[in-house]
DNA sequence: TACCAGGTAAAAA
DNA sequence: TTTTTACATGGT
């Protein structure tokens, strides 16, 4: 078992974190402090185990029974607890809000979490398209069920090779509709293929990632913003026409009533080049109230 | 039971 | 070119 740690830049309260991640999911999580997470570091198969070990500095402790792939475990640590992104300037122009300046203080320290890979994040955002998230991730857990790797308790997400391999109904057995089976097929041939190459888009512009995705079928406008923000963390990036975003817009910067796309932009326009980051304060504001039975 | 839920591509007009 | 439609599952 190697440990290792990471030292996080600025405030970081992983804890809550956590908690907001849980606060999406439908399933109710035992409280931990602790995140376990299969992943996949050069096709091997592992666990990381982690937490926070001390908050200022702030410093996260990961655990792995990889030796010998020390810097590679660490930077996948560092990419799902976003080590690196500061969260100060956020917060000093969130400051004098009148609705982001207290939500921001009241969630301080929270930074929003990645998923390991990016090719999981645009299989996720193709099942999360129209349906609820609670639906997508029905849909999800029984394709990481029949198509994943499991180890210890847990599934690592299935490789692209995982969905070349399979006919489209065997994805729609999982609870895709045909459409998003071919849509999820065709995006795992593409990253195979090398035609799509994720790995690349870390060093490109959110504009130039945004018009490679649209080219993909499947991947629109929502999907592509969606990926930008929650796959890889671009701060500035926010679904126009997400619905869950439209409603917390409007219920805590508007009337109540869910803003149209265009409105919901106005409201965040305040934040650039931290709009995205504004809205998922919100929607983890909403997540939690609701979790604590506030939200009427 | 209906209806809506963090859209998209393709058919129809 | 613009508008309309089909689509899967799960919660309320």
């Amino acid at each position: 078992m190697t440990v290792l740690t990471i030292s996080s830049v600025g405030p970081h309260d992983f804890e809550l974190c956590l908690r907001v991640a849980r606060s999406f999911s439908p399933d109710p999580f035992p409280v931990s402090p602790v995140l376990r997470s299969a992943v996949r570091i050069k096709d091997h198969l592992t666990v990381l185990e982690m937490r926070q070990v001390r908050s200022d500095p702030p410093v996260l402790e990961v655990r792995a029974d990889l030796p010998g792939r020390k810097s590679e475990v660490m930077q996948v640590a560092r990419w799902i607890t976003f080590a690196d992104l500061d969260l100060r300037p956020f917060y000093r122009l969130a400051a004098s809000h009148s609705v982001l300046g207290p939500i921001t203080k009241a969630l301080h320290g929270l930074k929003p979490m990645r998923p390991a890979s990016l090719f999981e994040m645009l299989v996720t955002a193709i099942t999360e398209q129209q349906i609820s998230l609670a639906a997508a991730y029905r849909i999800r857990t029984r394709i990481m069920e029949r198509l994943g790797d499991p180890i210890d308790g847990l599934w690592a997400f299935p490789s692209p090779g995982r969905f070349t391999e399979r006919s489209v109904a065997d994805l729609m057995a999982c609870g895709l509709s045909q459409r998003k089976a071919e849509y999820v097929k065709g995006v795992a041939e593409k990253v195979a293929s090398g035609l799509l190459a994720l790995d690349r888009l870390e060093g490109m512009s959110d504009e130039e990632i945004r018009s490679l995705l649209l080219q993909v079928r499947g991947l629109g406008p929502w999907s592509a913003e969606y990926f930008l923000v929650r796959g890889m963390g671009r701060p500035d990036r926010v679904p126009a026409n997400d619905l869950g975003i439209r409603s917390v817009a409007g219920r805590y910067l508007g009337q109540g009533r869910r803003l149209s796309p265009e409105g919901t932009m106005k409201k965040f326009s305040p934040f650039r080049p931290y709009r995205g980051l504004a809205a998922f304060y919100l929607l983890a504001y909403g997540r939690l109230q609701k979790a604590l039975g506030n939200d009427r």
